[in-house]
DNA sequence: TACTACGTTCAAAATGATTTGAACGAACAT
DNA sequence: ATGTTCGTTCAAATCATTTTGAACGTAGTA
């Protein structure tokens, strides 16, 4: 009975390393918050390195990278020295701030390229007939109208839906 | 002058590369329709291979790929019997149609896990005091509300608004 | 102070994903 | 029919990422 439910909880397990590992965050992550979800008791970093066979530099880290999400948090327990983690159950916060963290910074040297180009095409390609310029000229323009627009969605929608 | 405009070129492969490496499908992915994208000219796997520097594998198989997200569209040309390729710049449909791909099918295995754990916790829980299968219980339901919740917000606002 | 029980770090190892390229088949040309 | 030019496939090689674990620092304890 007993094992029933451990068994139950080993599959969200798995499930949880294999969605994290699939969108490219390693399978840890997604095993330590499935783990800590599914478990009725604060768990320490030790309850992790047991229970999921990893290493206790991959625990820690994955822990650590969870708190930054919000999706684990440390509580203290009187006269314990480990720290006790339990899960959060806010996913739409969690994973916007997962995302925000993840996607966020790529963009700003992106956007550094456009502008860039873009100046550099305005510059060179005023008053230019040279095809190629302006062909890549409205291409970079194309590009960077998506940007404005994605940014935008991103900003007023996903956002405040997601989020709470 | 042109071959500032091969750098400018090139400046965007590589970080079209670093864009699809980082999440996840590979360099030559991005680096191929970056290409395509900032060629004035509909380009061959030979151009490909010979531009990128990747094999004639790699760029078989990137082309197809962004082909079936709609990112490139295969033009004939009268007499020639190579395939010649020209990128597409609907940035909101392919980028849907990938996410589409790459993330939708995941979730119909959660699915099936969510439901079974349920109905395991419904079937053995009915008028149970065991504190875990609560616990366990509540869990559950929060994850799938979610998760439902998920679903609708993909399906009615990000999708329409991405979308064209 | 010295010892112990923790969490963290990071170089090295293991793992896993991507890329290559030789072999192949299909379609065309001669 | 034969040779040539293409695109595709997939096992093997390469490359990148993740994971490990020994060494370390810190804080508590005796």
């Amino acid at each position: 009975m007993t094992s029933e439910l451990n068994q139950l909880r080993e599959r969200f397990v798995e499930r949880g390393g294999q969605i994290t590992q699939s969108i490219g965050i390693g399978r840890v992550i997604g095993q330590v918050f499935a783990h800590v979800y599914f478990s009725p008791t604060a768990q320490t970093l030790d309850d992790l390195t047991r229970e999921l066979g990893i290493s206790k530099g991959s625990a820690s880290m994955a822990v650590r990278q969870l708190e930054q999400w919000g999706g684990l948090k440390e509580v203290s327990k009187r006269g314990e020295r480990k720290d006790y983690f339990e899960a959060n159950d806010d996913f739409g916060r969690i994973i916007r701030r997962a995302l925000l963290d993840l996607i966020g910074r790529r963009m700003k040297v992106t956007d550094s390229l456009l502008e860039d180009g873009e100046a550099y095409l305005i510059e060179n390609g005023k008053d230019s007939r040279d095809k190629e310029i302006q062909f890549l000229h409205r291409r970079i323009r194309k590009l960077r109208h998506f940007r404005d627009r994605a940014q935008y969605i991103w900003d007023s929608s996903i956002v405040r839906l997601l989020l709470k």
